[in-house]
This record gives C-alpha cells, structure tokens and sequence, in this order.
DNA sequence: TAAAAAGATTAGGCATGACTAAATTTATTG
DNA sequence: CAATAAATTTAGTCATGCCTAATCTTTTTA
C-alpha cells in the first residue's frame, strides 16, 4: 500500500514568494547560528506558530528545508541555494534605489523587499552589471554574486579602526538612524567616496581626512559608525 | 432585515496584484472601444469566464468597477485610476530595462508584468525623474505622467510619413520581431536617436537621413515601421 | 524526578481565486 | 417568432496560507 503524504506537495516550478520569505528567514537565523524554530520564525514573519508548522511541512515535501517536528528546519543545499538568491536581489535592488534614484539608506528596505520577488535572474544579473557589480550593499552587508558566492564582511572595516596612511572607500555604515543619515549628507559623505586618514586625534578620537583634494575632520561619534574598505 | 451581500468584499486599503491585472484587461478592453464582458477579459487573463463573474463581483463591491450581469463591467473613476498607475508603471519598467539595461524591445514585457506590481508610489516616481520624465515607451505607447494624464499617441508619426527637412527622434516601433530589432542594431538606430530627413527617393520608398553628422539611407520596409517624434 | 511551564503540532475554519458542470439569459437564425 | 446557439452566471470544489483552540512534547524547576 502507498502511503499518504502528511502534507500536500506543490508541483510549481517556481517557489511562490510566501515561500521564499520563510527560506529567507530560516537562512537569516542560521547566518546567526540560531536554531529555526517554528516560533523564531513566526516572530520573524508576523505569523502564528501553527501557520510555521503548516509551511515546514510544505517546504520539506519539496525539498528545500530538512524538518523534523519539534526539533526545526534545515536548508537543503536547494534551500539555501534559493535563499541566497533572495538575499542577493534584495540588497541589489537596495543598492540601486540608493545609489541610482536617490533614496536614503533607511528608505529601501521595504520596497526592496517587494522588488526582491520579482522572478528573472536576467534581470537581476543585468542591473548587477549596471551597478558595476557591488560588492556591498548600501548597509555594508555583502551582496552575493550570480553563483552565490558571498564576500567576506570582515573586509570591511569601521573607520575609527583605520590607521593613518590607509587610503579606503565607504562601503556602508552601522547605524540608520535618521539624523545619522543627513549628517552624513550634509557632510558630503556618499558610498563609494575615497579617502585617506591623515590623523588621529587621540585626544577626541577624531581622524583627519583627505578626500578629492579636500581636508576634513571627522567625529569620533561619525567615525565608529562608517564602514570602509581598505584600497 | 439586512441584505446580504451577494458578494464579499475584502476591505484593505490596497488593491492585491490580481484584482490590478483584472482592471487592467478592462482598461486596455475600454481603449480599444471594446466591452468588458467576462469572455473577452477571460481570454485575456487565461481564466475561465465564471472566475470572472466571480470577480466581477468583487471588483464592484470595491467600487472600482461598475458590474451589471450580462452586460459586462465599466471602470469606475477609482478603478480607472488604478489602472492607468500600472500602465505607467508598466511602461516606465520597460524604458529602463531597454534604456539602462540593455534589453531588447520584445524581451521586456512579462518581466515589467511583475514590476508593475511593487507597490511603491515614490518608487515609480523617482524611476521616472531617473530616466528624464520619458513620454513613450519602447513600444512608442504613451506612458501616463505621476497625475494620470496621456500623451498622445497621435504625435508619434511613422518615419515614412515624414518629409524633407523634418527633424525628428526615434520613439518607439509598430514591429517587435527579432529580426527586425537586431537590424535596428545594425544600422545603430536607437531609441532617442535624432535625425533629420534630407531625401525621399520616390522610386521605392527609402529615405535618406543625417544623424550625428553622418548620413545613411533607410529602406522603405524599415520607415514604415518606426515611429517618431517631430521635433 | 515529578509537576509546571514553554514550545510545537494537530484539528477545524476562513478568505482568496481558480476550476468544472449545470442552469440561465441573451443573441441569432431559419 | 420560436428554436437553437452562444454567452454568462450559479453551484459546488480545490489549493494556498493564514488563524484559533486544543492537544501533545520537551524543557525547566522545585
């Protein structure tokens, strides 16, 4: 006799959005080194745990979690694989908002979150090569490349840890905080911008920059939240 | 005692991207001076036409259509705005992936399916500042402004229509056939290019062009099919 | 280590949108 | 103008995902 499956699998090609955001958020945990309970992440999706259980179930019928009630979800290799394309698109899509309509860093998230379902890895590969293939997103968090291979975030590191002679570029920053981000305008303080650190005040713990022939100081408060990586 | 609804109206503030592509199959019906009935719009959708009766139903307990059974459905103010906002947005998508992305003319359209329906008014708007305020798309549609208003199509001209020392720029094509785009390529015509009509040769139809100093002649077959706008 | 607390799963529903088959209305035509 | 054909609607299902309430497991703690 056959047995019945306990839950139903779809047959779909593609994995349906509502899908990708729970693979999304089972990889995020695990980035995290934290287990992938049904109530980390129903919190995680604004879900009930019931609904999780509902859905692990899908997700292992078709082989892109490893479940085992009441011990959590794995990735498979397919899982995860997706997953990371997920991620991919959506600091993409961050990365363009930003640096191509003028959005703030703080701004993006959401409507990037939309943007990063939409089903076309032509697309995505083409705005990729359009942005001169980023290697970090706007909040500093590396962006994965077409195969999935992601950057080390270690190669960045906080301006205030910088030494003097360093030549660097902004790759990101660790707060987005409103009034962060203006002062951040306001002082001329863009992604991508070189630099070289002149001086370190230990007094204050404000450095001295050079940039495009201009000299400037920064704060010690700025400079512990500028991500930059090393020329 | 209370009616009871025939059909259930769900109340959130947004229209799901199903109902949109309902309004929009209704628009794009109204344009063509066509009726709305639940066959067309079927055909239309790749649905049967009870799912859209049922829709129907919907649609008009949400206002946004005007539904009487059997004859058909009428976009109301609300719906016909909606609609107008995907064309737009529809349309904008397109641009750029052709004009930032690269993509060929005919590649564009299921991809911009999708991308019409991220839900993001500021999104849209500053996509459309970032590509210069464009008043047609590839295709030589016209694309709806942030206020909902057309441009006509009718001051697009077809390039065999024009006469000596017109000066003109390409807006769009009336054939979206491979060949036809890769000879475009060719010949280096492309979307924006400006140009002024320095001979017709009576004879067959080509007609001689400057463009960018150079001068080139174009074949009767080719003029008929680009469009353009009389500068 | 047994009882209580915390976490996870099952059972039973509901909304959205789709489908098929049957019934009804409208249009066509002899 | 009646009868057939075509179009439309209704009735009854189904899949996806979500929810609540009730019932397990597992973990904690006295």
């Amino acid at each position: 006799m056959s047995s019945t499956p306990k839950y139903k699998s779809s047959s779909s090609l593609t994995t349906s959005s509502n899908r990708q955001d729970y693979l999304k958020a089972i990889l995020s945990l695990d980035l995290k080194g934290a287990k992938a309970s049904t109530s980390a992440i129903s919190a995680k999706l604004n879900t009930q745990p019931a609904s999780v259980t509902g859905m692990f179930g899908v997700l292992s019928n078709l082989n892109l979690i490893n479940y085992i009630p009441y011990k959590g979800a794995k990735l498979t290799d397919e899982g995860r694989s997706q997953a990371i394309s997920l991620v991919r698109k959506h600091r993409l899509w961050e990365t363009f908002m930003v640096e191509k309509l003028g959005f703030r860093w703080d701004e993006v998230h959401e409507v990037a979150e939309q943007l990063e379902h939409v089903n076309s890895e032509q697309l995505i590969d083409r705005l990729d090569d359009f942005l001169g293939f980023p290697n970090f997103d706007p909040h500093g968090d590396p962006i994965p490349d077409s195969l999935g291979n992601i950057a080390d975030r270690r190669s960045l590191v906080v301006v205030s840890d910088l030494e003097v002679g360093k030549m660097a570029s902004i790759r990101g920053v660790l707060s987005s905080s409103d009034s962060f981000l203006k002062h951040l305008d306001d002082l001329g303080i863009r992604l991508g911008l070189e630099f070289e650190v002149v001086k370190v005040y230990t007094y204050d713990g404000s450095i001295q920059v050079d940039s495009a022939g201009e000299s400037m100081i920064w704060s010690r408060k700025l400079v512990e939240q500028l991500l930059a990586e090393v020329n």
